[in-house]
DNA sequence: TGTACATCAGTGAACGCGCGTTCACTGATGTAC
DNA sequence: TGTACATCAGTGAACGCGCGTTCACTGATGTAC
């Protein structure tokens, strides 16, 4: 059980499939989803193109693979931030902090990963519908009923909170990425949203959560 | 000063600038920004593709300008919209009422326009900053001033307004343009951004509003 | 422990394709005389 | 009104390029005996 690499150029490239996403992913990162081709992705690799033939379909699957993984990082990415909420006494401030902290994460993912995350969303699979958008779907909605939980979430807002949250986040996130949004104003417009967020769902912003 | 239609087949084409970007629009329309190629606009309008260089100076002119265009469309769509209000005796009521007008064109357009709408942020020409853009964004502030003149804006949200406002609007027509809400859910989604919108801007939401 | 063999992840050469762009050209048009 | 000429929007052929995909192949690996 050495690694293959011990002996001399290896022939068998180990895990292939693995390396093929992970230098697509670098290349949609600096050059957008054009950017991804099978070729050059065998090239970087050091690889035939027709090697990859062996580990995707073909350049859609390679594609839609990526992209999907991307929608699974940011969901990731907003768990951690979420966690790292200290825990404060009130159970509603909590509430309202574990919120702000999954919107912050996603225009943040955005903002750091422009074209990353401007591709996410142009290939989803239509085998996989609700795998990883659905991660950061579904924190949201988590993240919903636990301020409804507090009664925080005025009654009237229930039904339109999701809809509000979801797109004046992913739009700012959308700008963001698109570099409609010049850079130095970015954080100031990130907060902006979740205050108007907040106050749309709860009535009011509470001065310790900005 | 007859037509050049009349003189057997026309060797010189009449307007190829315009038709070519006509042509151009209805290839990103149905196919999206990728659909659109040089040669393919020069096949369709039954013209050589060296002629479209009388006209355009790469490709990439080409797109922009098309682009360019929609964006203005766009402005121009919302523009109409609001006009269709008819009169209130309230002040505050009319303005509200613009208001929302303004924000349910932008995301109708871009549900009636997905690929339109969605190639039409991709490629800003970097001459012309603020044309077109600029129309449906000016109309934006100019409608948060009538909000503002009648006092229906709180004074706390007022710097907030605008990015929220934008933010969740064309968050909205991002969404629906990607086809990442259902069809049958579109126009109640809608309803409930502006009123979310609406509630953070003002702190209620007019009963006459909706 | 050594040998024969099946497996299968790789190779490398070739395919056809459509693309954007160039160039020397042609012929319709409007203008000057 | 008729003719010579400059203009310039079109032609059509060719260019090189990079792409995705295919195919018969090769050789490293693990397994059965």
């Amino acid at each position: 059980m050495l690694t293959p690499r011990s002996k001399g150029h290896d022939y068998h490239h180990g895990d292939l499939r693995a390396s093929a996403i992970a230098a697509g992913r670098e290349m949609i990162k600096k050059g957008g989803i054009n950017a991804l081709g099978l070729r050059k992705v065998a090239e970087r690799l050091q690889v035939s193109p027709a090697s990859l033939y062996r580990h995707f379909e073909d350049v859609e699957t390679l594609q839609a693979e990526i992209c999907s993984e991307v929608r699974q990082e940011l969901g990731e990415y907003m768990l951690v931030a979420r966690e790292k909420v200290p825990k404060s006494r009130s159970k509603s401030l909590n509430a309202k902090l574990r919120f702000r902290a999954l919107g912050h994460a996603y225009m943040d993912f955005a903002n750091k990963n422009k074209k990353l995350f401007e591709s996410a969303f142009l290939f989803r699979m239509h085998n996989q519908n609700q795998d990883a958008e659905g991660l950061a779907w579904n924190l949201l909605t988590e993240s919903l009923d636990e301020l409804r939980s507090t009664g925080e979430l005025l009654s009237k807002t229930d039904e339109e909170a999701c809809m509000l949250a979801w797109s004046a986040v992913h739009g700012l996130a959308t700008l963001v990425a698109q570099d409609a949004i010049e850079p130095e104003r970015y954080e100031q417009s990130k907060i902006q949203i979740m205050n108007g967020v907040e106050r749309a769902l709860t009535g009011k912003v509470s001065r310790s959560a900005i």
